[in-house]
DNA sequence: TTAATGTCTTTTATCGTGAAAAAACAGTTT
DNA sequence: AAACTGTTTTTTCACGATAAAAGACATTAA
């Protein structure tokens, strides 16, 4: 599937997913430019999505009018496989791999194999092992092979070792926002999202990990450091594959984290330094533990 | 220039002028693999090497026996800028656009003129670019161009924000080092170094430089943590062209720093953790001066 | 029988190309 | 005149192709 093609029109095919949905809600949509706002694409984009919807008969448009006809169907919309971004198919492939076994580290990486095996150009191959390379779990020799540092227990320690210097100095710049900041209007609702959470734990818990990622993201974001901004992209990736791939108590786990981060955010408003620090190093703590447990004792003995 | 060539042979030729150097010493060289590790590249590259050699009568080459015939001439080594990597082309011809004035902050980045400008294809810009992303000076739209974010005040102030943080840290673990450990030699051959460099100064203040990167780089290693030793890069590159665009004071500036270092080296060798924070602390806030001072105030009021 | 050389195969680096998507420009409608 | 639609140009994204370089295999010399 896909050899031989230049670039697939995921961009147009997401955008129009996401325009359908919005048909639910009005009887007639809005100008060119005002839509390109909202789904993110430009106009170009907007009027092939137009063009098929007329075609479809889902609307009727002449110029300025665009009326809804009727209400999309199920078979109106794209496959969802076929909206992703060959970046993410990429990703997706290689963590698959990289966590299903058998990736010792110090194996090296292949970038035409990659490609072939899961049907992509060697082009896009390399640009992703290059943005992946910053993750710091690929190695590049120069002008030869890459290298698979692997998904080691010093791994963990080095990234939670980052994480907790950048938490606990974003979580004082944190308390130290004046009042008047939108980010206490923030973290009250996401203090809220949590309570909600907590009620409904024993059906929803697994919505906790995108609520862990905006919570955690809000407090980095107070540092007003790009790097520090920037490294939570490291964190998010590994814990989201973490996620996927140890079930193992999960309820338990993220009932427990809940309560963390309540309590951090209890802190956080109580504006006490003291307070924020100790509930802030706790929850990290209990992270580093979980992700610590998930990771194999070492495969095999370390290579060099 | 270079256009509709696939690719340079710049390893081979930046390879050929190495081992020109090595000509001098002996009367014959070692064999094929051999020589292939000394000079970094493959048996392949080596081949080709001696091939030419014999071409120019630089050696007789016969199976094993490789003698040397006559020494190397100027006019036998490749032309310098023949042995760069299109990767330092490319970074080299940013880097003087960047600075060169007329960047302001939030100017958008054209990949396709990027590479006509410098006469190369857009992969190799495109490649660059999400390469030197990690340096925060530049940002990628969803789907369509890259954003300058410019080498402004702020971008130095969170540089070095992470720089002393790291430093900190680092330089804490390089005195809980063992007694028997390598570094503390090779901190005392930086010591002679230093030492040598502040008799010579008069002529040689622009050595420093590099003596700066290694000491530093020991430094960081010690934290034995992959992200704190990466992000050296970030400052090595700042601090690279940092010292080729900003000449002023270069001297006293130079001298400042070894005695700094001195002092910093006199600490981590007494493994006094209060001296060696407060060393640190005092070089890391001139250095962060230095670099503060050679940024224009802002050129224009700074966009959204 | 180990370590070299000679030969062949695979992989990486880079380009030109073409479709998708964005952006710029020109003409209309309100 | 401001904001839209229609049209054209430019840029990004991804591919296959090809030379450089690495690596593997076969052969030979010490």
């Amino acid at each position: 599937m896909g050899q031989g093609m230049s670039k697939s029109n995921n961009v147009y095919k997401d955008a129009y997913n996401r325009c359908l949905r919005l048909l639910d809600e009005t009887r007639s949509l809005p100008s060119e430019p005002e839509l390109g706002a909202l789904l993110g694409v430009s106009r170009t984009t907007v009027r092939s999505i137009l063009a098929r919807m007329e075609e479809t008969g889902l609307i009727a448009w002449n110029k300025r009018a665009k009326t809804v006809l009727r209400d999309p169907r199920p078979d109106d919309f794209f496959p969802e496989e076929e909206t992703d971004t060959l970046a993410e198919i990429i990703e997706r492939s290689f963590m698959r791999r990289l966590l299903a076994g058998g990736a010792e580290a110090g194996m090296q990486i292949n970038e035409l194999e990659l490609a072939r095996e899961i049907g992509v150009g060697t082009t896009s191959v390399r640009e992703f092992l290059i943005r992946f390379s910053r993750f710091g779990l690929i190695e590049k020799r120069r002008n030869s092979h890459w290298v698979l540092k692997g998904f080691t227990r010093a791994f963990a320690l080095e990234l939670t070792e980052i994480r907790e210097m950048f938490e606990l100095r974003s979580a004082a710049a944190f308390t130290a926002l004046p009042q008047d900041s939108p980010v206490w209007g923030d973290l009250d609702r996401l203090e809220e999202e949590h309570r909600f959470l907590q009620r409904e734990i024993a059906t929803r818990f697994n919505e906790f990990s995108e609520l862990d990622e905006r919570f955690h993201r809000l407090i980095h974001r107070a540092s007003h450091n790009r790097f520090i901004v920037d490294f939570y992209d490291v964190i998010a990736m590994i814990f989201h594959y973490h996620y996927q791939w140890n079930k193992a108590q999960e309820r338990e786990r993220n009932e427990v984290a809940i309560g963390e981060h309540l309590a951090y955010i209890e802190a956080l408003k109580s504006r006490d330094l003291g307070k924020v620090d100790a509930a802030c190093r706790k929850h990290l703590k209990s992270a580093r533990q979980t992700l610590l447990t998930s990771i194999p004792e070492s495969r095999s003995s370390q290579k060099n």
